[in-house]
RNA sequence: GGAGGGAUGGCCGAGAGGACGAAGGCGGUUGUCUUGAAAACAACUGUGGCAGCAAUGUCACCGGGGGUUCGAAUCCCUCUCCCUCCGCCA
């Protein structure tokens, strides 16, 4: 959410930010229109409250006095005053309603360096590390070598869940499970983040305040019967770790990390990615959130990219960092980076992690604040996230950069010491070295 | 799932229709005293909205929302959360 006081002085801005944004359908104007009327209705209101208010100290002290009489005819005025209140109030709450429907319904401008295009052909490749592997065969897809190796099945996921559905077995679990807990180590031991376990499902109010409602209910799982809504990313739920805070002074920066499933419907990306696990409704994500003080904000984003990178080069995974250019930003980013790895098999770039700054956008929406010094006013937060990494997409580069000629997968000697020397994934009835 | 009891400022805790933004205590800040510290004493010490260059004024907030009333922390309804006991359960 914005600041209304900001929009108020930066109309040209704000138009603009959101022409860059190749949004057409965010209610900006209306809600400067509707913060008017509500600003109107509020001082005309709360003026009549005010005369009631010393009216009806004196109606207390003229029964103390017991002039019942002159009370009785204040008492009369000060009800016509309450009725009148009444129906300004009604007015406002409805006009207030609309406000605020309005003001979360507007995304978040990008920054000054973000570059500016209609859609995603404006991302921009900032660095590339890593050299592509080649092979003297066709290197398969993760969705035959999955199977072939008995670590992925497909079949059988979809029999108990659908499409889009997956089990993981033996060396696949596996291997996802190692990662996810190495993971998890290095942003602790090295990067100084606290581990959290947090909920998988929340309220509807903590998905507001990271901005995937009211807009984007449609890539939610909800339970309509308890009113609880299945966490996309752990984002969710570690950003309303601090909801209604004030965060005191020495407080700031808060490093999280969790690792989470991650539940999503993809309806808008029917018929896209369908084949393999490059797009399911169900996967595991490391998620690293950051609570800063806002002058930190970019170096806070750079440090928490680097954090993401730095596995992916312990992996000798070839990426690249991409800046996602204004039409291509989500609603709630004021700057985005994308780490996408190379995946030799289906010969993509798979977007395996997302870094991002919401300024005190989502801040806002979550009312997390923090004290600069002792005394001083409460301010928002800004708040960063990003994945490190998102784990079948990482599988997927693993198994398919890593595969021989016999189908079989060596996989890098990092994660030797964490697979206990158990590089190799063998097809079944494959004799062992 | 059943039966009860609760939610008040940073924390503890009073308040039960009018002098209550809220006693008292703790904590915090500042001052006096002191070579310094402690102690003692004194003052200050919540969050937002609106108007204003500002000083300031005003409105709202006692878990959330709605209602009764001239007036609600206080009465009524409802939701959320917490606690106790019983049942069930990893």
């Amino acid at each position: 959410m914005l600041d209304i006081r900001w929009m108020r002085e930066n109309r040209q801005a704000l138009a603009e930010a959101m022409v860059k944004l190749n949004d057409q359908e965010a209610p900006w104007e209306l809600a400067l229109e509707l913060d008017e009327r509500r600003r109107e209705l509020l001082q005309r209101s709360e003026g009549l409250r005010e005369e009631r208010n010393t009216g009806s100290k004196q109606i207390g002290a003229l029964f103390r006095e017991k002039k019942v009489d002159e009370a009785n005819t204040l008492k009369q005025r000060m009800s016509d005053i309450g009725a009148e209140i009444a129906q300004l109030d009604e007015q406002l709450r409805s006009v207030e309603t609309e406000f605020r429907d309005a003001m979360m319904r507007i995304p978040n401008p990008p920054d000054s360096d973000v570059p500016v295009a209609p859609d995603e052909e404006g991302n921009v490749v900032l660095s590339q590390w890593g050299e592509l592997p080649q092979f003297d065969f066709s290197p398969q897809a993760h969705w035959d070598l999955g199977p072939q190796l008995d670590i992925i099945d497909f079949e059988r996921g979809v029999a108990a869940s659908g499409s889009r559905f997956y089990f993981l077995k033996g060396a696949g679990a596996r291997l996802q499970r190692v990662l996810s807990n190495w993971f998890l180590d290095v942003h602790v031991n090295e990067h100084g983040y606290t581990e959290l376990y947090p909920p998988l499902m929340v309220r509807g109010h903590a998905m507001e305040g990271t901005g995937n409602l009211p807009k984007f209910g449609d890539n939610l799982y909800r339970d309509a019967e308890e009113d609880y809504w299945f966490i996309p990313t752990a984002e969710v739920s570690v950003t309303n770790l601090h909801r209604d805070e004030i965060l005191e002074p020495g407080a700031l920066p808060l490093y999280y990390v969790a690792s989470t499933p991650c539940f999503r419907r993809e309806k808008m990306s029917a018929g896209q990615d369908v084949r393999g696990i490059k797009r399911v409704h169900q996967f595991q994500k490391v998620e690293m959130v950051k609570f800063v003080e806002p002058s930190t904000g970019r170096d806070e984003l750079e440090s928490l990219t680097q954090a993401a990178e730095v596995l992916l080069q312990r992996l000798d995974l070839p990426y690249r960092r991409v800046a996602i250019a204004t039409g291509d930003l989500s609603f709630v980013a004021s700057i985005k980076y994308d780490l996408e790895v190379w995946a030799a098999g289906c010969q993509e770039w798979l977007e395996v992690s997302s870094c991002s700054l919401f300024r005190d956008f989502q801040a806002r929406r979550a009312n997390i604040r923090y004290r600069p010094r002792a005394g001083a006013r409460p301010e928002f937060v800004y708040t960063l996230n990003g994945s490190a990494l998102a784990l079948p997409r990482v599988i997927i580069a693993l198994l398919e950069n890593n595969q021989r000629a016999d189908g079989s997968v060596l996989l890098p000697e990092v994660l030797s010491p964490l697979l206990g020397g158990d590089l190799e994934i063998l097809p079944p009835g494959a004799a062992g070295p």
